[in-house]
DNA sequence: ATCGATTTGTCCGTATGTATT
DNA sequence: AAATACATACGGACAAATCGA
């Protein structure tokens, strides 16, 4: 109950007590919670202040609101897929190799002019074309990681004509004679952008692993620049050197 | 002006109008927004709307609050300091090649029985002893990164007698004649634990990168393991293949 | 050091809209 | 179609922190 005169806030006081009940299995994993108006008047506290409880424990990850439907308790935190990243990785042949089942899928691509920090990144001309693909790869169909790739469109000429038949990366390579190696690799982490929050279903509190990748061609020309972002709930990456 | 018919939310029209006043410069870093009060009057919203409007963009690190003083624009994101990670890394010696001051504290040491983990990491017997070292890092005065670190008891005969006298790693190792390399890093995003978010002197809704590493002294002895925390708003970690 | 004005924080009440069941 | 549940918005009140007269 809601201690009136303690001086902590009503929805900090709502806060750990649905906290409680959660962890104490009073409320289990993907539940509905009561409603706004049921705490509101279970607690005698205003429905305002029931929201304000429930958004911090959402923003905080630990219940998810549905709009008509109600509030539920997030799924609790699972152990953390290793992902190990080597200067010549194949998705599918590694989550193969683990035991899982991977799934790769285009969700879009386009020709652009190179983006600055594309262009930088791989030492082109400002005014060079590059393909930009969104790939979206997940673990036991679960979306694991969101990537944006940038590729050299002068060393992949007609690429746009059967990039719709588009089976993986190592296929355009090997179609193109091409085994580039990983050169470079930048890890931080942040929050994901609105795009790649929606790609990896995931709210936009929760922190990714971001990955930029640079891959150089066996003749020493680079290739592919590329950013990765990993759910932190659900993927680590490790490397061995 | 807000625009009462086009069916976009009153505080997500007052957030962009917030936004554009950053932006065009009309509200400068550090500078006091007008008071929930003024902007309720200004464009004819209620209050509570202001207040959710502002709500947001504390919360998405636009703006902060001091209750008392006013609302305000925050400081622009700093670019991110690339550290670079090699199989040998000093950080002082690295930092100062980047022409950057760092700085490097014990903030504190003890032995204990290796933790689970820090057993699985370096190949430890269940009971075997380690040195955990909580050291602080600093570039230009400002934290960069706190580190758990995890020595080989066993491998390190007397440590305890002169660490208190620690001025570096490197300096510890070198005293014992080893010089161990990086043989594995793995990394992940999160949120810090409260006493990292402390060392690092930032709140606790800021991701961070972890990179956890074990290093392997010149005879082949898994010798240290540490989890390095990052700040995301400071701190990128980057390898060369 | 005090007081009053200002500003944000918390809380209550109410009404209407929109999505889901 | 009706009921339920969350989303947005308006109104008012008082508390707590800050600042300047």
């Amino acid at each position: 109950m809601i201690e009136r005169e303690s001086g902590i806030p009503y929805y900090w006081q709502l806060m750990e007590i649905i906290r409680r009940q959660i962890v104490n299995g009073r409320l289990k994993e993907g539940q509905r919670i009561p409603s706004e108006i049921e705490l509101s008047s279970a607690y005698r506290v205003n429905r305002h202040t029931v929201r304000q409880a429930i958004g911090e424990l959402c923003r905080s990850g630990e219940l998810y609101k549905q709009r008509g439907r109600g509030t539920f308790v997030a799924k609790p935190p699972v152990d953390l897929f290793e992902y190990r990243l080597s200067p010549k990785t194949s998705f599918t042949d590694d989550i193969r190799e683990a035991g899982k089942t991977p799934d790769s899928r285009l969700l879009a691509w386009r020709e652009v002019t190179a983006p600055v920090h594309v262009a930088e990144a791989l030492g082109l001309a400002a005014d060079e074309r590059v393909f930009a693909l969104d790939i979206r790869r997940l673990v036991n169909r679960q979306p694991f990681l969101f990537s944006k790739v940038f590729l050299s469109a002068a060393r992949l000429p007609g690429l746009a004509g059967f990039i719709d038949k588009f089976r993986s990366l190592p296929a355009i390579y090997d179609a193109y004679g091409l085994s580039p190696r990983r050169v470079k690799s930048v890890f931080r982490a942040s929050f994901p952008e609105q795009e790649e929050a929606v790609a990896l279903d995931i709210p936009g509190n929760l922190p990714v692993l971001k990955v930029e990748s640079v891959l150089k061609s066996q003749d020493g020309v680079l290739i592919e620049y590329s950013v990765s972002c990993y759910r932190s709930d659900f993927a680590k990456v490790s490397i061995d050197w």
